[in-house]
DNA sequence: CCTCGATGTTGAAACGTTTTAACGCCTGAG
DNA sequence: CTCAGGCGTTAAAACGTTTCAACATCGAGG
């Protein structure tokens, strides 16, 4: 069933030594031509398939790295992890995938894998501030969408303060003076971070920061976003917001449709803004204003520092991106009709 | 930097033998309660983590499989995901995704490096026809969402023509008469078989298969969609369709915001039906009727067939689940005003 | 007191590569 | 004719585990 064919066999079918074809393998240009056609035939004769493993054992790396994400049905993360990919092939450099589901169990279990596989990084955004005290052992890490506390590690973030100020000094602009923000849970730094941002830019503009209604949501998913629609439409007339800030794109469209099918009009009785800019959010029915991340280029920086960790005099750095606003229908200024 | 502490240097520090520190990993019932302890204590206090190449080379086994997906941005592969993640887990195994992006080339390098980890399994849904006919190397492959062709391999897969017969009969029964197809390109087998659903369920109402406008696409994304419903709308009002079937959510989310932007309703002036069921299609501002398949339920399936692949007395089988038409918005009949 | 089985532990041989230093051969210079 | 040097090839020693047969040790049964 399975010969499991190996160096030797080939070797021996050529009529060379093992270390012959080893060079063929790893260093083409140093074995003679006629030799080398030689041992690929016999390689390609015997259906050899180097054992990766062994090639490690001996060699020490691994020529892939892996990427821990947070959530992998989020299409923040699979664009932040095309940007990973990218850069992981220009480096000769494969990529694994991984998913924690926002699960601490898993998360660890993939990380005990990855330093036993040896792979030659890890790249992870962490299910919580603890996990990311990931123990240091020997392979290097590097903290995507998260800011390192300490200095044992470098990290890639965007600069989440100034993402919510953006949004909500946009809505302050437009006219907007009651202005909801829907996120959560708060144990999540981001979601911290722009809500700091919004009462920032409430506070520049002179208004009081209590004129923002938080609305908790238990997680960032689109149906926790409907749910907050419901409970933003049940706020008595007086009070309620004329603008809605999410803390990401998903409970944005779950907003967007929960004013819908209320019969509501977007921007007309509730101008919205989003957060990462995901692709759905242009193509929502009303198109989203968001607040973009740069995704790809949040992966490709993150991919190339945890490359540069084994450079001898290496420096843990700590990257951190500007956000953008991106303006669209879902806050046009309401006609006056 | 790395003291890459090894196995005998815990058992030395725990005055054992390699053999016995072995044990304690793999078989820790075998060893005696004081000896164990104070393993674990050295290994604790060493940072050990076992190599899992040297594992694997002595071993054979390596705890892993992996899901080569065609786009980890599309939804409907991360659900599919989802359902592999969760059988490999409770089969104690770890899953690795990666990530081909429609590229044959990318695809033949992750599959070779698969190979020469020497994963448990490899779950594919291969980029064309073609490179489904990978070579067999040893190490077991099991198709997802394609039918093999030949008996060499197990397969997944959901009747796509059935799916498109459900999706047409639908809009037949709503009154439809022109309807147009949207999907491309039409190399993807899925493509070419969810129309001829349609065209069947077109045959089997006594109309003739020319009422059906076929738009092919570049490819199944969203700004794609967008593209078809301007061409859509572009068409002489006597032939223009009133119902669009379109190969997936992410062309029917582009059409539906195509539409909105030009002024025309959903589904008044145009029904529309998408294909997958993603969760955004719910989540859209006019929720789509689609054609569900069981995401989850086609990945955990794979993964069983994959895990049964080394049974002594596997067959190889080729599973085909039915698909589901969910009805929603965008296909409302159209109110008698 | 001897034997036996059970229990825990160990030494050494794999596993399939990469790597290093050495080897033989050939060519051209002296 | 000798010798230095280049080139292509190779034997053998790693790499860090797992595994297996063998080995102590001990208590019980004869």
């Amino acid at each position: 069933m399975k010969p499991s064919v190996g160096i030797r066999d080939v070797a021996q079918h050529a009529g060379v030594s093992n270390a012959t074809v080893s060079n063929v393998l790893n260093r083409p240009d140093v074995v003679a031509p006629a030799t080398r056609q030689r041992v690929l035939a016999a390689i390609e004769q015997l259906g050899f398939v180097r054992n990766e493993s062994a090639r490690q054992l001996r060699a020490g790396s691994s020529r892939v790295i892996a990427y821990v994400v947070l959530d992998a049905a989020n299409p923040f993360f699979t664009d932040v992890a095309r940007g990973v990919e990218d850069a992981a092939r220009d480096a000769g450099l494969a990529l694994f995938l991984c998913n924690s589901a926002s699960d601490g169990g898993r998360e660890r279990e993939y990380l005990e894998l990855l330093h036993e596989q040896r792979v030659e990084g890890i790249l992870i955004t962490p299910v919580d501030a603890e996990s990311a005290q990931i123990a240091e052992r020997g392979t290097p890490v590097v903290l995507v969408d998260r800011e390192a506390t300490d200095g044992t590690r470098c990290s890639v973030a965007v600069d989440d303060v100034l993402g919510g100020e953006l949004a909500v000094t946009h809505l302050i602009e437009n006219g907007h003076t009651r202005i909801a923000m829907v996120g959560g849970p708060l144990s999540i730094q981001q979601v911290r971070d722009r809500r700091e941002g919004a009462v920032r830019a409430l506070t520049n503009a002179g208004l009081p920061a209590e004129s923002l209604t938080f609305l908790e949501t238990r997680s960032l998913q689109v149906a926790e976003g409907r749910g907050a629609g419901e409970r933003l439409v049940g706020l008595p007339a007086s009070r309620r917001p004329t603008a809605a800030f999410c803390a990401n794109d998903l409970l944005a469209l779950g907003l967007l449709q929960s004013m819908t099918q209320q019969g509501l009009r977007v921007p007309d009785d509730l101008a919205v803004v989003g957060y990462d800019d995901i692709e759905f959010a242009a193509a929502a029915a009303v198109p989203l204003t968001s607040v973009r991340q740069p995704r790809e280029q949040l992966g490709r920086t993150a991919a190339q520092l945890l490359l540069s960790e084994n450079e001898p005099d290496h420096e843990h750095r700590h990257v951190k991106f500007q956000p953008e606003l991106v303006v669209r229908a879902s806050t046009a200024v309401k006609r006056r009709k």
